[in-house]
DNA sequence: TACGCTAATAAATATCATTCATCATTATCG
DNA sequence: CGATAATGATGAATGATATTTATTAGCGTA
């Protein structure tokens, strides 16, 4: 057997975190242009300024670096959010308010969010995954206001909490590939108000909420602004009449 | 270069049609066991008692072989479905019927639920594709049922149609990700009833359904009974109230 | 029966993900 | 401070598969 290699090699040694962040930015960019299939180790290490092997060195394969890309950037998202969550007052505004952040990102970030929805919620390890948790407890903010609404006499008592999730997060996803099919662009505060109507029409037990609506008006104002300066404004309001 | 092969060769002289749907039912055996990943064309091409080079006679490729077996399935599936939905009247009874034969197919056969959901609508050319217009017509008829509910004065006429589409859709769409996922199993028509209740208490207009629920009790339970006799019966129902 | 034509065959190729024998660099020790 | 061991980066080799293609079997035709 011939002795592996003539040439000189050229070492990187920058340090550890600096080559996986390097790595985790190049892989990110090359799957959100190419998608997962398409994307190639040779293209993300070439990209990353190391080489192919490198990469094993920090990540177990392919799949691994894919779900530790998505979940750094579901992680990030979700940062400021739980926060500005925590302002927002009565079962109307609560659902508006998660739906309509969740449209949002959606919206600013297309190319991850399929990524996400395509290549590792279907996997069949998902539910192991740190991901999965994330979404659980993400989605779970969703039952917990139902199951709230309905404690607090705002909301009909026989609602299904998890019926509602699934239809809300099912409604923002069935929109979510339809966009990113390119077949239609979206509002999302628009589309935001629609959804949180229809569905707070299906649940909601009297002919007006109760929730103190004007007290926080300003704040939700204020969290959405920040939130989403770029993509517009969304401003609270009180929840619509039920009948017409 | 010596020559490529010294070995007696057998040639299988089935007629082409019965090759193909050969190669498509051994095919839809690998990809449902396997997932599309995990297929290999020279397990399909084995168990088809071909070659691999045959399917490549037939078909593009890997992935051409997956659209047509799921296309194929799908085709069956709603041979039937047409025919039996005209005989369905009135809002609620469309919405349910529309709900419960799409939440029946996909619990009974999960796996090539799964492949179409994961495999073939994300990609990109899933618009050009015949399943895509397939499945178009199909979910279209959601939205004409809550067309002609507004114009027949039964729902609201701000209702947006294909809101309630992507809504009761995208929901069914969730229930079966946490179903394939083996989180939990449901109830077909438990489930159909739930999402038709609560969707059809946000866009209903008045507090009672105005169609005439009595006089199709017979025909839906015939055409239900007929379709999904293994699967437990769905009777049909008069409306719920909107209020409790 | 001999000759082509078509379609089936299976070996060869191409494309990547992943592994691993080597070697460059840094840290340790006498 | 020089020798030597430990570390970890390197990129060529490997392995797994989809796809291509040179070759041939079997059929129809003269």
């Amino acid at each position: 057997m011939p002795p592996r290699t003539a040439l000189k090699r050229q070492v990187n040694r920058l340090p550890p975190e600096r080559r996986i962040s390097d790595i985790m930015a190049a892989a990110k960019e090359v799957f959100v242009e190419k998608g997962y299939n398409d994307a190639l180790i040779t293209d993300i290490a070439l990209r990353a300024g190391v080489v192919e092997g490198s990469i094993y060195r920090f990540f177990a394969n392919k799949r691994e670096l894919l779900v530790k890309v998505v979940e750094h950037w579901f992680e990030e998202m979700l940062r400021d959010d739980a926060e500005q969550f925590a302002a927002v007052r009565g079962s109307w505004n609560q659902i508006r308010f998660i739906v309509y952040t969740h449209l949002a990102s959606i919206h600013r970030d297309p190319a991850l969010s399929r990524l996400a929805l395509q290549e590792i919620r279907p996997a069949p390890d998902y539910r192991g995954t740190h991901l999965f948790e994330l979404n659980r407890a993400y989605t779970q903010r969703l039952v917990d206001v139902v199951k709230a609404g309905i404690a607090a006499g705002e909301l009909r008592p026989d609602t299904s909490p998890s019926l509602v999730r699934d239809l809300v997060f099912g409604c923002i996803e069935h929109r979510t590939w339809t966009f990113l099919r390119g077949e239609g662009d979206y509002d999302p505060a628009e589309t935001a108000e629609a959804i949180t109507n229809l569905v707070y029409r299906g649940v909601a037990l009297g002919s007006e909420p109760t929730s103190p609506m004007e007290s926080v008006v300003a704040r939700l104002e204020t969290a959405t602004a920040r939130l989403e300066a770029a993509a517009g404004i969304i401003p609270a309001k009180s929840s619509p009449a039920l009948s017409r």
